[in-house]
DNA sequence: CCTCAACTCATTGTATACAATCTTGCGTGC
DNA sequence: GCACGCAAGATTGTATACAATGAGTTGAGG
């Protein structure tokens, strides 16, 4: 039996590696909303052309994670307030019944991948490493979707966890404690049981308590930088 | 007041035009499932380079109209059954609900674009151009989306609406009638008057009976030719 | 001192050239 | 006669070069 695969299938092609470097670098956390991606900067510090750069922004410029401004270049995504809210409707559509179709068809070798997720969230939070722990969280959506064995809707799914994690970036109350780790444990336990009602309903409030860990209240000034402000109002 | 568009904003550089074209050719039937798509063949077509037309093909590859193998090539993307039948999940799981909130939101504008849609439908029907009367249909489909005013959902039902377009000329049960300006009809007068529950019941059935117009039985032997069947069964 | 405009430079959009990989056809050996 | 292997052609993957557009700067004029 081959080692559990945490993470998804190697990527083949120089392309598919700059832009999975690239997305788990977003993911982490560590390069902010609206930063520039410049092509040349990017060339060099993976050391391929430009034509892969580009053709891997193009990639990220698709799942909305980075944001392509004609004769401008690519920026790290902003969601707006609302485009926020709609991913977490969307969310909440998609994943608690995901999560059920999951619990009707784990394989004790899938419980195990989601075992082996949930230890590595635990570690990344004990190693102080937040922007890995908040990655590794959303891959357990991910995960979950697969064992649902359902690849059109996972892959809506993937779309919005990774724009979640630029609303996190954007958006999260810093006084909620947004720990998700017990949430993804009970999630487990209904899964590992089969209890696809439990499982559906344990997502759904899963969700909902994400969704109060962030701030979607509109406001009237953002705290963002005015300059930033203009050049990018999310037209 | 500016015209009514009909069809999505014209696109501004090549690589949208190549890409616009190519998508519109494989919903309107003129180019099979299955078939190789060149890229220098593409670019003397266009008139660009095979820069422009690789952009393009990667774009399409990504909503999943065509398939990308590595040192092989492009080509039309050939739903599978399971695929198929995970598309009309996904769209029987999103657009209900999508026409019951275009329903509250639809303006007297919205109802004209509409209206619009489905004369050029009648039009494309007695012209005989089926693969045209197909093509509209669908962006009727994705015009209610987008009067539901959800981006994020208007999107995936986009890449759905895309594959169903294959997957009708994959599966479509040619002894049935998909006649589907009636049922868009009736939706128009349920989204007119307001009334969300019934334009949500009446997409809820359109797209059931869209699903009874295909043939998605378990089949031993596919139609195609075997080589096809052996260098693509979907991996 | 401030404003505006033109120019320079940096960055992206596109095309072309080179390298790597696959397909195909022919030739050799059995 | 058939099968295997090799080589030539074709096609894609990547890199580089040129063109076009935008941003920042510097200078003159008010």
């Amino acid at each position: 039996m081959p080692p559990l695969p945490i993470s998804p299938p190697k990527p083949k092609d120089a392309t598919e590696k700059v832009a999975h470097a690239l997305a788990l670098a977003i993911h982490e956390h560590r390069i902010a909303p609206g930063t520039k991606l410049g092509e040349d900067e990017l060339g060099e510090i993976y050391d391929v052309s430009r034509t892969v750069i580009r053709a891997a922004l193009q990639s990220l410029a698709h799942i909305q994670l980075v944001e392509i401004q004609r004769n401008k270049g690519a920026f790290v995504a902003q969601p707006s307030l609302r485009e926020a809210r709609e991913v977490f409707e969307a969310r909440a559509l998609l994943e608690p019944r995901t999560a059920g179709s999951a619990a009707a068809r784990a394989t004790p070798r899938d419980i195990a991948i989601l075992k082996e997720h949930i230890a590595q969230e635990h570690a990344a939070m004990d190693a102080g490493d937040h922007g890995r722990a908040l990655s590794l969280s959303g891959v357990f959506h991910i995960e979950v979707a697969r064992i649902a064995d359902q690849d059109t809707i996972r892959q809506f799914i993937e779309t919005l966890i990774a724009r979640s994690s630029l609303i996190i970036a954007l958006y999260w109350r810093r006084e909620s404690a947004l720990c998700e780790s017990h949430a993804h444990h009970a999630l487990i336990d209904a899964i590992a049981k089969a209890d696809a009602q439990n499982a559906e309903e344990l997502m759904r409030s899963h969700l909902v308590d994400l969704n109060s860990a962030l701030d979607l209240r509109d406001r009237p000034t953002q705290s963002r930088s005015l300059k930033e402000l203009l050049q990018d109002p999310h037209p």
